[in-house]
DNA sequence: CAACAGGCTATACGCGTGTTCAATCGGCGG
DNA sequence: CCGCCGATTGAACACGCGTATAGCCTGTTG
């Protein structure tokens, strides 16, 4: 009735789950256990295991940018932890993380994909008038977005290296919930207490878009201790 | 004259440089290669592949801690890019992201261990007025870390899956040059406008150490678009 | 009905892995 | 000098992997 897909794409939700839930290392032969088809089957069709990531690659990239621009037209933010709640995208969500856990040109490709974004986000609260402006809108959207991906990815397998698709949703949430009161904090009130080091850097010739001459002029103040940079 | 080392640490510094170099996925014979010996007889000295970098993980936290307190000592911040200037450490730093960057509980560890000390750096900071008092200081903490390693090891593997540790410095140093720019303006003017966010967060009931609490009450206001956690 | 085509499976090959084992080497105490 | 014992090695084992191949089973077509 409500399902009669085709092998091809029993194939590859199978596959984008295996990989969420085990990492990308995962087998062929699992995936086609999971699939109820033989590992041969899977060659038959994809041509061979690269070429099956690369259609994972595809697929999510495509879903998430599709659902990405569906929520930034209804204007709501909290883009990974709320497609997550829908229990349909878990795996999509959890292959990105693994992807992203897996490194390499395509990873780099996903966090571009949500820093583009987050710009366009920034931009909006900007208009709204909730978000400060920025002199280097683009840096402080990458930054954000790396530092939020990163912080995701970093605590994410610290429970196992097996990732529970149907308890990923909850498990967002609840670490939503466990950090918003710091990140809050963190974003309400500077963290830095005078703006010094900022003015500083700025006067030392370095504007925001022109990097090229962001290299060892500034002579680096001794008596700050742990530039945020630097829990790291 | 100045090199008569163990057959042991031999090992272990080769698996250390490449672990750090090809990942923890690195094979066993590539390190003994590497170390002039051959693959059995790593095991024999080390029992197997899983104690070799059990005592990987051991040497790194080690050094790390040591290294850190020097550093705590001495009053200056920015823990791995300053380590990993000394191109001597360069090998525990890239097994650290390594490690990282492969999870499970031993990652856990390794960023609780950070995290502790990022509590002493900015208590330390804040005694010395730089850094502004925070309500939860653990939890701030805590999410700096989990946002600066994080980062860092999202747009480390980037470039490619093999680690050059003679440019990791170097690379480290660059980076840090790129984003000190965002980094600096968005810890020092508030990404948010208002604090309204955050008081009705903290008037919800939620204080700081209580965690229990910090459920589904905040009713999520609906006008603000990208809470900071969303870029994810 | 016969032949064909294609989804699909079972099996096998080649490779790389961690680990084991027997054998060899080398120094050191009886 | 003998004998032992740890360090060290190269070959072999067992296993899991991705992939190639040959065949089966079913539906369709002439």
């Amino acid at each position: 009735m409500h399902e009669m897909v085709s092998t091809d794409e029993r194939i590859l939700q199978a596959a984008l789950r295996r990989f969420a839930a085990d990492g990308l290392a995962a087998p062929l032969r699992r995936i086609a256990a999971d699939a109820d088809v033989s590992a041969g089957l899977i060659i038959h069709h994809y041509g061979s295991r690269e070429k099956l990531l690369r259609a994972c690659d595809l697929r999510t990239l495509e879903v998430t940018r599709r659902e990405k621009a569906a929520m930034l037209a209804g204007g709501s933010g909290e883009l990974l932890a709320q497609l997550a709640q829908t229990e349909k995208y878990a795996s999509v969500v959890g292959y990105v993380l693994r992807r992203l856990q897996a490194g390499g040109p395509q990873a780099g490709q996903f966090v571009d994909d949500f820093a583009a974004d987050a710009v366009e986000y920034l931009a909006e609260g900007e208009r709204a008038g909730t978000i400060s402006p920025s002199r280097d809108p683009q840096g402080r959207a990458q930054v954000l977005t790396e530092m939020a991906l990163g912080a995701l990815l970093l605590q994410l397998p610290a429970q196992r290296d097996h990732l529970d698709l149907a308890e990923l949703p909850g498990w967002l949430r609840a670490r939503s919930d466990r950090i918003i009161g710091p990140l809050l904090e963190l974003y309400s009130v500077p963290l830095l207490t005078d703006r010094t080091l900022l003015t500083a850097y700025l006067s030392a010739g370095s504007g925001a878009q022109d990097r090229r001459s962001a290299r060892r002029t500034t002579p680096r103040p001794e008596s700050v201790p742990s530039t945020p940079e630097a829990p790291s």
